[in-house]
DNA sequence: ATTAATTCATAAATAAAAAGCATTAATTTG
DNA sequence: CAAATTAATGCTTTTTATTTATGAATTAAT
């Protein structure tokens, strides 16, 4: 039984006439009663009842009718929907992102892709950088979000944003916008910084950033949550220094400084594996794109 | 795209091996790969990422993988469902018949047809002989039991049993099975028959009946249904002659005086329109017969 | 590093299937 | 009874699918 034989029956079965539905089907009238014929040989089975003169379904032909019309719609169906899914317009995309997306760029990324494509379902997972990168490599995370990009081969990687760092001060602290000139004026503070990783980009740039300023900072603290670290310093138990977007969730303890010099700006990238097909990558990157240049 | 194409993928997406799946295909491995690429390209969509080494079903493949089994579980749904319709061994059978033959054969029949054939849904329709018989001439019946046979070019009909004919009396009458000789003790009773219906052997067979013991009856009450007859003679407001399978269901103010010689017999046959193509008539034929020979 | 083995893709040849054309047989209509 | 209609049949052509043979890429082993 071929698809090719469902549609001419149901050709035949609509029009009860062979030589009107062979037009209609853009074959000749023979060609259909072989088919027809064919059919009926394998299923064993009488389809039409023809007498020459007229054509009528048989009580088998009037129930293949039925659930022949079934599987092509539901063939249709899937055309439909695998070509969706080819595109990346539809399926599940698995998303790891830092503690610290969500309170930036994350809600309106996952806004705009709900819009522009409704039938994308958005798993997110917060993970901390090393956690998240190996669940990319392992396949149980499809793309993520992390602080500068990564050098490593299996990944591929595209820069959405770039953003000053600030220093984060409890309110009451002897230095504000007014009288900062330097990071090096914080040399004998203590430090909230999130944790040194293996390969972490991220906190080697904060390190970087005070030796440049001539000091090594004295770190008491580590947390991965930039909320945490913000109510540290809220309750005057260090100093610390954050990506300038976190002043949006500021609480009320605490102000920010921004560090305006080049070298002082993180970057926010997308990371996924090179090899992974997942078409809705594609998607999800042209969205970021759109909305963060 | 061609339900062909559809077990070659799955055969693929099962093994994941073009070679291996090709050899439980039965077909060779070339001959596979043209197929797959041929779905792939009608439906412009990558099923299979093949990296000369691993293959394995994209997005796409998969969700294709799901909804072609369905597709073929459905179609192998059909097959079967189609071949029990055309060997009437499912499906709906209208079956009229006149009130009478529910007290004889028809419990019996049914209960066999359920027994034999559990997916034959049997649709009663009680109706007068005349009534009937337009209604198989529509094609609103398929099958009908008439009490004698009929002789009309457009039915097929089958006796399926013959019985006696009975005198059906009130219990205190003073003719019994004791002093019973013949119907024309009964000649200056009141009788209640079956109404005259145009073409219907029964009526004709019955009066006969009489005309052959030298009297015509004097009907005052007409009425289809035994069961009712059987009431008004209970109520002394005539005699009748009814099949002697009446017996069964008599009231107990009645009593029945078997006719035994063979004119005195009624024959119950089954009719159908010659063309009706219904396949469970044959069934029900075969059941009929088999119970009542 | 070279060789062997595996495995999917491609090309050309062959086999199979489908479609077309011409015609027939049966039936209806004027 | 002739003309028209309509599905089936026989034969030919066209299209499609399959096979056979081969190639290219990759992995595994000596």
């Amino acid at each position: 039984m071929e698809i090719t034989q469902l549609k001419y029956f149901l050709g035949v079965a609509e029009e009860l006439h062979f030589s009107k539905a062979a037009e209609k089907l853009f074959i000749t009238q023979p060609a259909l009663s072989r088919q027809i014929q064919q059919l009926e040989g394998e299923l064993g089975v009488i389809l039409f009842e023809r007498n020459k003169r007229n054509v009528s379904l048989t009580m088998a032909g009037e129930c293949l009718r039925v659930e022949a019309i079934k599987i092509m719609n539901q063939l249709e169906f899937v055309k439909k929907r695998v070509t969706l899914i080819h595109n990346g317009e539809e399926g599940e995309l698995r998303v790891g992102h830092p503690g610290s997306a969500i309170h930036s760029v994350l809600p309106q990324i996952l806004l705009e892709i709900q819009q522009k494509f409704p039938k994308i379902r958005t798993i997110l997972s917060e993970e901390i950088e090393n956690v998240l990168l190996n669940a990319i490599k392992d396949n149980k995370v499809d793309i993520g979000f992390v602080r500068e990009s990564i050098i490593d081969a299996q990944f591929d990687s595209r820069t959405i944003s770039s953003e000053f760092l600030a220093v984060v001060l409890p309110e009451n602290h002897a230095i504000s916008q007014d009288n900062f000139i330097d990071i090096s004026q914080f040399k004998d503070e203590k430090f909230i910084l999130t944790p040194r990783q293996e390969g972490s980009v991220y906190y080697d740039k904060l390190i970087k950033l005070c030796e440049r300023s001539g000091f090594l900072p004295n770190i008491i603290h580590e947390s991965n949550y930039g909320a945490t670290i913000l109510r540290l310093v809220e309750h005057n138990l260090g100093i610390s220094i954050l990506p300038i977007s976190y002043q949006t969730s500021m609480p009320k303890g605490v102000k920010f400084i921004a560090l305006k010099t080049i070298p002082e700006t993180t970057s926010l990238s997308l990371v996924w594996l090179r090899d992974n097909t997942n078409p809705m990558i594609k998607n999800f990157l042209e969205v970021c794109e759109g909305m963060l240049v």
